[in-house]
RNA sequence: GGGCGAUUAGCUCAGUUGGCUAGAGCGUCCGCCUUACAAGCGGAAGGUCGUUGGUUCGAGCCCAACAUCGCCCACCA
C-alpha cells in the first residue's frame, strides 16, 4: 500500500527533521562509515568556511551549505570517499566587537575589564552561539561529519598556529618593528589594510602660514609638532633653500626651529609644494622621517585625544579641537585661506566607520612578498584553479601589491601571541614555552609578555591543513589537498589567499585545487540587506515556510558562480510548488506501480530510459563544471515539463489500458525513471527526494537511503573548467 | 587615480565552446475542480538582447568605441 503519508499536499516541516536524523544515524556523513564503493573510492574533500560564531545564520550561510552540499552529496553518490568537514570561527576582532555592543547595553564597557574577564565572557557567548549554529547548519541539510568538527580555539588548532609563527621566525619571514599602524581610537586596536575603507568627504582645506612658506592641510589639528618642511629636491621655487636649512617659525603655540627637508615625496604639483610633516600619525611622513633620520612626536593619543604637546587644546578630542584651533590660526594671523570644497577620502574603520589615526606602533608583520610570489606561481601554473576567470586577475593583481601584513591586535578575544618583549630595547622574541628570560638581543632581563593577540585571519589563514591533522593524520594524508574551497568573494584576499599563501608555506601543497567564490545574496531588488531597510531573509524562517529544499533551489537556480543573488522570496514559493509536484508525480507512479506490478520494459521505452540517461551524464558534466545553476534548472525543468507533462501524460492511455502487460510494463518505465530523477535531484533537494525514496519499497531500489544510492550516471564527478 | 564587472520580457535573472521560431520564476490576460497534483492543467500577450560600427555563411554570445550603473583596490600633504 502506498502509504498514509503520500497525503497531499508534501509537508516539508514534518519530514526534515527526521530525514536528517536518518541520515546523521546512518553514520554516512563520516567517510569512514562508508561503504565498500566509497572506501575504495577517490576521496573528495571540502572544509567549510566556518561560520562566525558570533550570531546566527543568514543567506549567505545558506547559500555555501547549498553549494556545498550539492558538491559533498552529489560525490558520495558517485563513490567517492566524501568529506565534509564542519567547523566554527571565534572570529577575533568581529566577535569582540559583537560583544562590546551587548556590555555597552548593559552599560559596561570591555576597558573596565581585565582581558581575561573578557575573554572568559565572550568564550561562553561564542559556546552558546555554536550550539545554535549547528542545529541551523542541520536544518539546512548540511551532509557534513560532525564528528570532526573544530573550533578555532580548539588546542590543537592553537598549536599549529604557534608552530607557524615560529616557522616565520625561523625562516626570517617575521619581524617586529615600529611601523605606522591603522588605529581604530573606538575599539583602540590596529587594523591590517583590509580592516579599513575610505569613505569619500568634502572638507575645508586651510592654508596656513609657515614660516616664509604656506601650506596645506584638512587636519590641522596634527600640526602642533611639524618641525620639517618638505619640498622636491627639483622645485625651481625653492632651489635657494638647503637641504637641513633650519629657520624660525612662529607656530601655534610660539617660535620654533624648523628644518626643511628635500625629498622626492614632495609633490611640486600639488598646492605650493611645501608640506610639514607628521611621522607619527601619518605612514607617508613617516617613511619620510625614517629616510632622513628625524625625530618625531605623538600628538594624538590612542583615545583619539590630543596629548600636552597641543597646549591648551590638550584632552581634547579632534572633532572639538579642530574648530578652535582653526580659530586661534585666525587670531595668530597665521590662516593664509580656507578651500571649502575639498574633496579626500578618509580611511575609516570597517566596523564602526571610526575614523582611522594612523599611530606608530611596534607590532609583528609578516613578510608577504616571498609567500605571494609562490602564490603567484601555483595559481599561474594552475594548481589552484579559479571557477572564476575574473577573481584569478584580482588575486593576481593583489598578490601583485602586497604589503606586509600586520598581525598584532589590541584584543582579548583571540589567540594569544606567544611572545616576549623587551622593555629595555623593544625587542620581540617568539616564545612557545615561555622560557625566555632575557633579551635576545641587548641581555636586558626587563621582559614581558606580548599582551597581544593574532588577527584572526591569521589563524583562519591555516584552517585546511589544521583541520586535517597537519602533519602525520591519516586525514591529512587521505584529503590533503582538498578539492573545492566555496567562499564568499568578499573575503577572497582575507581568506582565501592567505589559506593559500599559508598551506603552501607550512606543506608545501596547496590547501585546495579549485576555489568557487559566490557573491553576496541581496535582497529582490538588488538591495543589501540589513536590519535597518527590514529587507532580511532569514533562511531559518524561509526554511520553515517553505521548506528547506525550496530555499535551496532558490537559492541555486540562476545563480552563476562569481555574482550576487537577488532573491526573492516569491521565487522560495515557486519551488515549494515544484517540491510539492515531485511528491504529486511520485504517488502516481507509485499508484501504478502497486495496482499494475513490474514488467518488462519494451523496446520504445528503453530509448526513452537512454535519453534520461543521457540527460544524467548532462547533469553530471554540468555539476563537474560547477554549473550547479544550469544543472538544477534542467532538472527543474526535465523534471516538470518532459517527465510530467509529456511521458507521463501520455503513457496514461497504456496504464489505463485493458492490456495487463502493457500497464504494467508502462508503469516500471515510469517508476525506473522517477529513481534516476530523484537521484540526480538528490543533491539539490535532499528532504524531498529522500521522503518519497522512504516510500518505494526496498526490494525496488538499490540503496535504503537515497543519500548512498548508486548515481544514474557513469560519468565521473570530475571538476574541470573550460 | 588604477582595476574588474554589468546592461536580455512589466520585475528579478538564466542563456555552457557563435548555429534551428531567445528561456525561467513572479506578474498580466483567457479557459478549465480532466480520477497524481487548483501549491494544478491547457492556452495567450509581452523582447529592434544599452548605442554605434566591425569580424563571420551566421552574433545576445567575438572585436572596437561610446553611454549608463555597480563593485574592488589605492598613504596624496
Amino acid at each position: 500500500m502506498v502509504s498514509e503519508k503520500f497525503t497531499k499536499p508534501y509537508n516539508p516541516t514534518e519530514n526534515e527533521q527526521g530525514i536528517y536524523k536518518m541520515w546523521e544515524d546512518s553514520g554516512f556523513f563520516n567517510p569512514d562509515n562508508l561503504k565498500e564503493k566509497n572506501k575504495d573510492g577517490d576521496p573528495y574533500c571540502i572544509i567549510m568556511p566556518p561560520p562566525n560564531a558570533n550570531g546566527s545564520l543568514h543567506a549567505g550561510h545558506a547559500l555555501f551549505v547549498t553549494l556545498q552540499d550539492i558538491l559533498t552529496r552529489t560525490a558520495r553518490m558517485q563513490g567517492f570517499k566524501a568529506l565534509w568537514t564542519p567547523g566554527a570561527d571565534h572570529a577575533g576582532f568581529e566577535t569582540q566587537v559583537v560583544y562590546e555592543k551587548i556590555l555597552s547595553k548593559q552599560g559596561r564597557s570591555r576597558f573596565k575589564m581585565t582581558d581575561e574577564e573578557l575573554f572568559k565572557e565572550i568564550w561562553d557567548f561564542t559556546q552558546e552561539n555554536k550550539k545554535y549554529m549547528e542545529a541551523q547548519l542541520k536544518s539546512l541539510g548540511a551532509s557534513c561529519d560532525w564528528s570532526r568538527e573544530k573550533f578555532t580555539l580548539d588546542p590543537d588548532v592553537v598549536e599549529q598556529v604557534y608552530q607557524t609563527f615560529k616557522k616565520l621566525e625561523e625562516d626570517g619571514l617575521l619581524y617586529r618593528g615600529l611601523r605606522s599602524v591603522n588605529w581604530c581610537p573606538k575599539h583602540r586596536t590596529s587594523l591590517s589594510n583590509l580592516e579599513i575603507e575610505y569613505e569619500e568627504r568634502t572638507e575645508p582645506f586651510y592654508y596656513i602660514k609657515y614660516g616664509p612658506f604656506v601650506i596645506g592641510t584638512a587636519r590641522p589639528e596634527t600640526k602642533f609638532g611639524d618641525k620639517y618642511v618638505v619640498v622636491h629636491p627639483d622645485d625651481e621655487r625653492y632651489k635657494n633653500y638647503e637641504h637641513d636649512q633650519k629657520f624660525e617659525v612662529d607656530w601655534i603655540n610660539g617660535k620654533i626651529t624648523a628644518t626643511l627637508i628635500k625629498d622626492e615625496a614632495g609633490d611640486p604639483e600639488l598646492g605650493t609644494g611645501v608640506m610639514t610633516i607628521t611621522p607619527w600619525h601619518s605612514g607617508v611622513d613617516f617613511e619620510i622621517a625614517q629616510r632622513h633620520n628625524l625625530t618625531y612626536e605623538q600628538i594624538i593619543d590612542e583615545t583619539g585625544r590630543l596629548l600636552p604637546v597641543a597646549g591648551e587644546f590638550a584632552g581634547m578630542k579632534i572633532k572639538e579641537a579642530r574648530p578652535k584651533i582653526v580659530e586661534k590660526l585666525k587670531e595668530l594671523g597665521l590662516l593664509v585661506k580656507i578651500d571649502e570644497n575639498y574633496k579626500h577620502s578618509v580611511p575609516v574603520c570597517y566596523k564602526c566607520k571610526t575614523e582611522i589615526e594612523p599611530q606608530l606602533k611596534s607590532q609583528w608583520f609578516i613578510k608577504m612578498k616571498p609567500l605571494a610570489e609562490k602564490t603567484k606561481e601555483v595559481i599561474e601554473k594552475g594548481k589552484v584553479k579559479f571557477v572564476t576567470e575574473k577573481h584569478k586577475r584580482v588575486a593576481l593583481h593583489w598578490l601583485e601589491n602586497i604589503k606586509d601584513w600586520n598581525i598584532s591586535r589590541q584584543i582579548a578575544w583571540g589567540i594569544k601571541i606567544p611572545a616576549k618583549i623587551c622593555k629595555d630595547c623593544g625587542h620581540g622574541m617568539v616564545d612557545l614555552e615561555d622560557e625566555i628570560k632575557v633579551c635576545k638581543k641587548c641581555g636586558s632581563k626587563n621582559i614581558e609578555k606580548d599582551k597581544d593577540t593574532f588577527d584572526t585571519w591569521f589563524s583562519s589563514g591555516q584552517w585546511p591543513f589544521v583541520v586535517l591533522g597537519y602533519p602525520d593524520s591519516e586525514d591529512f594524508k587521505n584529503y590533503y589537498p582538498t578539492d573545492v574551497m566555496e567562499t564568499g568573494h568578499d573575503i577572497l584576499f582575507f581568506w582565501v589567499l592567505r589559506m593559500v599563501m599559508l598551506g603552501l608555506y607550512r606543506t608545501d601543497y596547496v590547501p585546495f585545487k579549485y576555489v568557487y567564490l559566490h557573491g553576496l545574496v541581496r535582497d529582490k531588488h538588488g538591495r543589501k540587506m540589513s536590519k535597518s531597510k527590514g529587507n532580511v531573509i532569514n533562511p531559518i524562517d524561509v526554511s520553515k515556510e517553505f521548506g528547506t529544499d525550496a530555499l535551496r533551489m532558490a537559492l541555486v537556480v540562476g545563480n552563476t558562480p562569481g555574482n550576487d543573488l537577488n532573491l526573492d522570496v516569491a521565487k522560495i514559493g515557486a519551488y515549494r510548488k515544484f517540491a510539492n509536484k515531485v511528491w504529486n508525480i511520485a504517488r502516481f507512479v507509485l499508484i501504478q506501480i502497486e495496482q499494475h506490478g513490474q514488467g518488462e520494459i519494451n523496446e520504445n521505452d528503453q530509448k526513452t530510459l537512454v535519453k534520461l540517461t543521457e540527460f544524467a551524464d548532462e547533469i553530471t558534466e554540468d555539476i563537474s563544471k560547477f554549473n550547479l545553476h544550469l544543472a538544477s534548472e534542467k532538472l527543474y525543468h526535465y523534471i516538470w515539463h518532459t517527465f510530467a507533462d509529456k511521458i507521463l501524460e501520455e503513457s496514461k492511455p497504456d496504464l489505463q489500458s485493458d492490456n495487463k502487460e502493457l500497464a504494467s510494463s508502462k508503469a516500471t518505465l515510469l517508476l525506473e525513471m522517477l529513481k534516476i530523477q530523484l537521484k540526480l535531484l538528490h543533491p539539490f533537494m535532499p528532504f524531498l527526494t529522500e521522503s518519497i525514496w522512504q516510500e518505494i519499497p526496498d526490494d525496488m531500489k538499490d540503496e535504503k537511503l537515497i543519500m548512498i544510492s548508486r548515481w544514474p550516471s557513469n560519468i565521473k564527478l570530475k571538476h574541470e573548467l573550460a
